[in-house]
DNA sequence: ACCTGAACACCGTTCAAGT
DNA sequence: ACCTGAACACCGTTCAAGT
């Protein structure tokens, strides 16, 4: 595309858009704890009042960054792809957008009623129809899938908000493995089965097991 | 049952369990934001750094209390239910525990390795055998279906959240509906067919029909 | 119209001091 | 060992006052 004049971004006029922005890059680098109105403010080198002009609440806040990396996650998608294909794809989206930004995943699942919500569930029902699910079943599988990625974005973000940064991953997965080998074999036989699995299994691939359990699933009412 | 002697009960210790019945009512009663260790210590007549003595902090009191909530709603199951009545059993238990304390739908999202999340996780997985899961599916199948039922808790807690307990949900449902027929349709075509759906649907109805389309999402790897 | 920053009304958690 | 409650270090949000 043609570089076309993007927004003036002028370093002084404080807009919703820059508090935005500003905000994403304190969730991304330090974390969903240090977005307070005053670190906010601090950073744009403003009053924390003033954010209050621009920006209703800190929900609205939340909604609204969340949005912004949604929509730049969804934006583009192959048109010629096959409607399994393009839920596929529309899943691994949300899921690579979380990987980057976990914060996004405990957003997501706090107001089912936020833009970015809609935006999920406007990509899974869109493709309803093209996979051949009926008209009056269209509402519940794509509920169902949406539900599915919320839970899935909510527990992954909680695990990142759990291991630190730099940690290592499988050892703490370790941990969290023993912790279910500890527990009584005779009332979790399954976790006792699982356990060894957990530490070296690949979430983006589990992810989209899911995805596709959930689209075989789907198949057989269309 | 015959009448055993429950827990001594006596008003004056204070105790662990004493603490998270205390929250769960404060919680059920009052909402998840009423639930402060300055409201709890009132209730139980004591000092809220007494609290501390019996509870690590606010997550480990929150976990516990749905714990406790999940615990009683697994418990019983028909043993010659089928391995699909038993995990729709499951499911609804699950489901009609949030109902009756939506505070759990939040709690269960925000930490994926606590006691609640395992007890769930446990008996999903306990039927994947039955059900003819292959077992190197398992691990996938459990899983997928346990963010299945943690995404759309954490939706549904969030919607009793922002419904007020006297409103009319139809009403408030309506709302939402509009809104979505107010957005473009050209980008969210699919909403717009979905939205006059949206006020008479029956949560509980659609949530199963979710497990169900992952039932026969799993019949398909089997 | 937009910004400032002190003030308000809270939190979870800690800890010296009590029994 | 267990409890008390003031104190600490924060929050989100409001609002008089400025420009």
């Amino acid at each position: 595309m043609p570089t076309t004049p993007r927004s003036p971004r002028r370093t002084d006029a404080l807009t919703k858009e820059r508090i935005v922005e500003a905000a994403i890059e304190i969730l991304d680098t330090e974390g969903e704890s240090a977005l307070t109105f005053r670190a906010l403010a601090a950073r744009l080198s403003t009053g924390s009042g003033a954010l209050y002009w621009h920006v209703a609440n800190k929900d609205e806040l939340l909604a609204a960054a969340a949005a912004d990396v949604v929509g730049t996650a969804l934006a583009g998608g192959d048109p010629d792809a096959s409607p399994r294909a393009a839920v596929r794809a529309l899943a691994l989206g949300v899921f690579d957008a979380i990987d980057a930004h976990p914060w996004v995943g405990t957003q997501l699942s706090r107001e089912p009623w936020q833009s970015a919500v809609l935006q999920i569930f406007e990509g899974f029902g869109g493709r309803m129809a093209a996979l051949g699910v009926p008209e009056e079943a269209r509402f519940d599988s794509a509920s169902a899938l949406v539900s599915y990625v919320l839970g899935l974005a909510a527990q992954y973000a909680a695990a990142a908000r759990l291991v630190p940064k730099d940690a290592d991953r499988a050892a703490f997965l370790g941990d969290i493995a023993s912790g279910w080998l500890r527990l009584d074999p005779t009332t979790y036989p399954f976790l006792h089965t699982v356990a060894p699995l957990l530490p070296e299994h690949d979430d983006r691939r589990q992810f989209l097991a899911g995805v596709d359990v959930f689209l075989n699933g789907i198949a057989t009412v269309s």
